[in-house]
DNA sequence: CAATCACATTACAAAATTGTCATGTTCACA
DNA sequence: TGTGAACATGACAATTTTGTAATGTGATTG
């Protein structure tokens, strides 16, 4: 949890970093928007506090330039009365403002939340077709719609969608999904897979689930 | 799903470029590996094919300043018996290794598993003490020892690590993990947090889920 | 074209999950 | 110190998930 603070005002950004510090956070700090952006390139932050008054490169530059490379929150520090430039910062990409004067207690609050939300939305996401797979959130979406799979439906559904496009056989979902290193005279997988096409599958026209007759099956658009 | 190749040599360069552009990726080239970082800073890639061999910094340079901020995994192009490279490579944390000539099926195959494996470890940890959930993989352990959870016993302790050492209401639960938001007269949140309780804290000396009397429950290390 | 093989489908039962309730325990305060 | 409120715990039942087995269906092959 290592937060950069971008700010000119050694006062401010001498109180920030104490301020972290004792809140349990790791704080650094740079005086000016290019020294800012070496750091940024250089070392993975948890956020970022930006000044908009920088000496070089103005806090927009610097978020310009910054989102060419880095998706990292950034809580912007505005001065009182820009309300006008909040447009501006958010279709850069900037994820919060704070205008000066601000409370130290406003300020927390919002990198609190800021990084909370971040954790919970690093989208980490798989796909084919109208089929989406949230790895993080543990969903899954057919058009859109939400559907609800049980723990096993969803390890096979993630496997078949990280192998999309390849054959995968009953082998590989056993040892990969149950694992069961050995073949076994039940029938359970492809109960599995009824399942699981009973949920996604059902009652689409586009079929995801094929069945490669004698190898096993695929998940594919094209059959 | 980008690919840049860092290779001097024009004739492999552009036979890979053109390639991988038929294999469905998207592919770019530089010749250099100054030019390479240049580029990985700018722009986020899905892979990178290093050649050991370049003009100005050599693959380990490269390697070893990449890693510095970011961990696109990296496939080695090597000259043919530099086995003892490997060691050098692996320790700079290359991925993957390829001895020239190498055989563009092979490579293919091997692009196509480091993909992969790159999308399911994504790492999305959230973690208190030894307790670690793992996002991705759905996974959670206490002491390295790997947990079984329910579905709701899941997504409780995600909530609580979500919020870890602040205090968190069964109202608040009620809402985030049940969708429920308004009160009911039974205690299923006390059981279910008993139930939590008996798979990670049972058993440790180190308690971390935490009665607050009148208020909810806590999970930190200290009460 | 019939026999067989591979897979689909359904039904059933075992196991796990989840919510409810009754009862036990602990804590705070009178 | 005793009493009630707040919470813990264990038992139960409803529900869901999961594996097994029997039967149905369609494709392949001799």
């Amino acid at each position: 949890m290592c937060i950069l603070i971008i700010e000119d005002e050694t006062k401010i950004a001498s109180y920030l970093v104490k301020g972290l510090i004792e809140s349990g956070y790791t704080a650094e700090c740079v005086h000016s928007g290019l020294e800012g952006l070496e750091r940024l390139k250089m070392k993975s932050y948890s956020l970022v506090i930006l000044d908009v008054m920088l000496p070089d490169l103005d806090g927009w530059d610097v978020l310009k330039i910054l989102r060419q490379f880095s998706k990292v929150p950034v809580i912007f520090l505005t001065a009182k009365d820009q309300i006008l430039d909040r447009v501006k910062g958010l279709e850069l990409g900037a994820d919060d403002y704070l205008a000066k004067p601000f409370s130290y207690i406003e300020l927390l609050a919002r990198i609190k939340s800021l990084l909370r939300r971040q954790q919970y939305n690093q989208e980490n996401e798989l796909s084919i077709a109208s089929l989406k797979m949230d790895l993080t959130q543990h969903k899954v979406w057919r058009e859109d719609i939400l559907i609800d799979l049980s723990k096993k439906e969803f390890n096979l559904l993630r496997f078949m969608l990280l192998y999309q496009n390849e054959i995968i056989t009953r082998r590989q979902i056993a040892s990969e999904v149950w694992n069961i290193n050995f073949d076994t005279d039940t029938n359970f997988i492809d109960v599995a897979v009824r399942r699981l096409r009973s949920k996604i599958d059902d009652g689409h026209d586009l079929k995801l689930i094929h069945t490669i007759r004698g190898l096993g099956y695929k998940l594919s658009v094209q059959a």
